[in-house]
DNA sequence: ATATCTATCTTAACAGTGTTTAGATAGATC
DNA sequence: GATCTATCTAAACACTGTTAAGATAGATAT
């Protein structure tokens, strides 16, 4: 009758000292997290189903509710982390990089790359009506993300706020519409590794006329 | 049993003298077609539904297996009509400029602006798991909406075929992620005109800073 | 230790989806 | 006017996400 979705009650003080399924499970959430990643890995995101997810966890269909509210809760979840996966895969690109113009490529590089080793989760985390759009922690995650991208363009760019802004959003329209083209096979097939080489080798190409070494 | 799907039998030689609803309906394939674009405008890409659609055009849900196969086939014609419709759109941007970097700023602003004026139907031509990605009418059209690009890029850039391929995925790849970032409320709200108005601003600034007056 | 309480999960059902099979109907052809 | 063929319907199937009601287990309190 309640629908109580406690969603966050897992890691409260004490540790939880029997983690193995019973009736009660224990670990469902992130048994459900666990599982609708490999789905998204396995299928892609259109593959998704809040059912497989629930099977995959050895759960009955009706299990997830409670803890997530519906498949949007869940999946919101798992954008979550994906956000917080890019904003790691952003930080580690820059971490070795002197100049600003370096980091913004590797940046670049380093986005596309997320998106293609692992385009289910890169396609859920922009597929606005299946998540709870208006989660407070999924915006602050993508904000996080996009950060990252601020903070190395306006080291590149200097200037006011507003153009490096504009840079930012220059910068992340270019690699994310990138990505979201190679993706959806544009730029050729992205199912073998041959072909993904051929794609970052066009996207390498891209950003260096885009920011030449001799500066914008 | 058998599985015509005759699919371009409709305009065979001579005209059809009797275009309204009956047991035959006469133009069901338009209808379908027709009705499948008024769902994507009022619900949006994910709004969509085989059933609806054939609600809206007043036959069985059955019935449009046997002119399209299946749902893909359906939204494989919607989306080779969208593609037509954003390669027009792209050539009437172009016709009354002069530089060609006047043309190609005109290009990314139309790009966007049909993307933002028709996100359903852009949307769904994006989204290859939904259409028959292998079809060749399909590609033919993408491929000339893609062309428009191509054509202008290859005049501002001039030098070689792959400088200008380059510049042409760059520019595409640009426009194309800002419009879906758009189209996920990543740079503010697009449902009210106030806000899309903000965002195409927000594109003319992008686009003058990748491309410069002073040429690249 | 026993009873109670509460979070967790199951069972069952509902309305909806895309697709297939078999059959009915209407328009065109001979 | 009979036949033929394209077109559509009716019914069923296996799915989907979600909800309501009830069972169970673990924790808490007495």
């Amino acid at each position: 009758m309640k629908k109580p979705i406690p969603s966050a009650k897992r890691s409260a003080g004490v540790t939880r000292p029997r983690p193995e399924p019973g009736y009660h499970h224990g670990e469902l959430q992130e048994a459900l997290i666990a599982a609708s990643e490999a789905i998204l890995a396995e299928q892609g995101a259109e593959g998704f189903t809040l059912r497989e997810a629930a099977r995959r966890a050895g759960v009955s269909p009706a299990a997830p509710s409670h803890h997530f509210g519906n498949a949007q809760g869940l999946l919101t979840e798992v954008a979550i982390r994906g956000y917080d996966a890019l904003a790691d895969a952003l930080r580690k690109a820059v971490s070795d990089k002197r100049s600003a113009r370096e980091k913004l490529h590797a940046q670049g590089m380093a986005y596309v790359g997320f998106a293609l080793r692992h385009p289910g989760r890169f396609q859920m985390m922009f597929a606005n009506k299946r998540l709870l759009a208006d989660d407070a922690r999924l915006r602050q995650a993508s904000r996080a993300a996009g950060a990252e991208f601020e903070m190395v363009v306006a080291e590149l760019v200097g200037g006011t706020p507003k153009q490096a802004k504009t840079a930012a959003a220059a910068a992340w329209s270019t690699v994310h519409g990138f990505a979201k083209l190679a993706l959806e096979e544009k730029f050729g097939s992205v199912s073998n590794e041959a072909g993904r080489r051929e794609i970052t080798i066009t996207l390498d190409r891209i950003l260096n006329y885009l920011w030449p070494a001799s500066g914008a």
